[in-house]
DNA sequence: GCCGTTTTCGGCCCGACTGTTTTCAGTCG
């Protein structure tokens, strides 16, 4: 079976997650951990980099140590040093680590201590009470543990990008009307436009944070709150989304909305840049020593660490802070840039709208033309277009061009593809 | 284990919240 990037950087977390367990050097562990990043943010496969020949020690995080491992998974299908960690400990220990408040150090007590290492074995010592009597484990944290397994806690769910919009969006207007609240902005996933978001985190600007957490928990959508302090909160909206909400002062927006944008593999590289010239970055602004140089917006943050301004959509450190270093972002693509849309359905088939409300639509949002491509007659459950309805759409796009709507519509059809490897092209076209 | 415009040793991103403590460790993002 092939083996691509995402199997080694799981074998690095898997080395990571263990040798943490074991209470191993920290920045070993990190090690591990920044290897398997580099793998998974790579944007080509391993594979391909060695058969080019190159040196992969020179990918960032890869030293002499990791590069072996990557060599030895990608011609043995092993990683010798996970296989003698799994020998030490219980293959299913890492399990552990996925339910929230579990972290190393707990699950090194329960394994070593109640010999406890798969989620049966957790929610028996629970329910007999045997946990909360460990060092630094106590009856709430018992509970929480008998409530995580029993909900099956998954924190991996991930929602559309529009359809966190939908739940941000009046969670947002309402923290505007919060008293004392100045800016209110979605960071996150959500604003560097990934295609989908794990969670919300949302930044507000006042003087007092606690008057706002009150506020915000107290939304009608909250379901549960997971945390809640004078300056964040975490809860989880009865969609299921979670929400992490932070409040920091006016003069710290830039930081935080900085921050709080990530990505965190991106903050991570960022700071280290920062390190170098001598600087602190943290959510609060840029310091040097105990006096702060910048943080009132982002284009000073920036500023402060020697780099133009790189928009949020290009935050993953996938090559944009060189790029920039370098002055050769690239202009990204804006709303107003597109000028038209060669894909949409009509009520003809499997859209909502007549052709003519698509039109007025689409030249509402500033396009200069519009394909119409329906189905092709095959596919029956959109009720297809067969020749006979092609040639009146055809006619009726024709007319309605003819008459100037002030955008103009192109004939198209979504063609199916034949079992045969034909085209479902009407006869007489 | 990785890394170097303070290079081959001595560092390594940073702060908030919770629960268990009695001043802080563990977890999380």
């Amino acid at each position: 079976m092939p083996v691509h990037n995402e199997d080694i950087a799981s074998v690095f977390d898997e080395i990571a997650d263990l040798l943490e367990i074991e209470g191993d050097n920290p920045f070993r562990i990190r090690a591990y951990r920044n290897g398997a990043r580099t793998l998974r943010e790579l944007g080509s496969d391993i594979n391909v980099l060695i058969e080019r020949g190159e040196d992969i020690t020179r990918l960032s995080g890869i030293g002499k140590n990791l590069a072996g491992k990557i060599h030895e998974v990608l011609e043995t299908g092993h990683c010798q040093a996970l296989d003698k960690l799994r020998k030490t400990l219980p293959a299913d220990l890492t399990e552990l680590l996925k339910l929230p408040g579990l972290g190393p150090k707990r699950v090194h007590a329960l394994y070593h201590e109640l010999d406890i290492h798969n989620h049966e074995q957790l929610e028996r010592a629970a329910r007999d009470g045997s946990i909360q009597h460990l060092p630094g484990f106590g009856a709430k944290t018992e509970a929480r543990i008998l409530q995580a397994i029993q909900a099956h806690a998954d924190t991996s769910q991930r929602f559309k990008l529009v359809v966190a919009g939908r739940y941000a969006e009046p969670l947002v207007a309402y923290l505007r009307t919060a008293k004392g609240v100045k800016e209110v902005q979605v960071a996150g996933s959500y604003r560097r436009a990934r295609e989908t978001v794990g969670d919300l985190d949302i930044l507000v600007t006042a003087r007092n944070g606690r008057p706002v957490i009150e506020y915000f928990v107290a939304y009608d959508e909250v379901g549960t709150v997971l945390s809640r302090g004078t300056t964040r909160a975490a809860v989880i909206l009865h969609s299921g989304l979670q929400v992490d909400l932070r409040v920091v002062p006016e003069e710290s927006y830039g930081a935080a909305l900085y921050y709080f944008t990530g990505s965190r593999s991106h903050n991570i590289a960022v700071r280290r840049i920062a390190r170098k010239r001598g600087l602190k970055i943290n959510e609060y602004g840029v310091f040097r020593g105990n006096k702060r140089i910048a943080g009132k917006s982002e284009e000073d943050m920036f500023r402060s660490v020697g780099l133009p301004y790189i928009p949020p959509e290009l935050r993953e450190n996938r090559g944009e802070i060189e790029a920039a270093r370098a002055g050769l972002l690239p202009e990204l693509v804006q709303p107003g840039d597109l000028r038209g849309d060669l894909h949409a359905h009509t009520r003809a088939t499997d859209g909502h709208e007549s052709i003519a409300a698509m039109a007025e639509a689409a030249k509402a949002h500033g396009l200069e033309y519009l394909a119409i491509t329906d189905h092709s007659k095959r596919l029956t459950v959109a009720h297809g277009l067969d020749s006979k309805r092609v040639l009146s759409q055809i006619e009726s796009i024709e007319a309605f061009n003819a008459g100037g709507g002030g955008i103009t519509l192109l004939k198209g059809i979504e063609v199916d593809i034949l079992e045969d490897g034909s085209l479902d092209l009407p006869d007489e076209i």
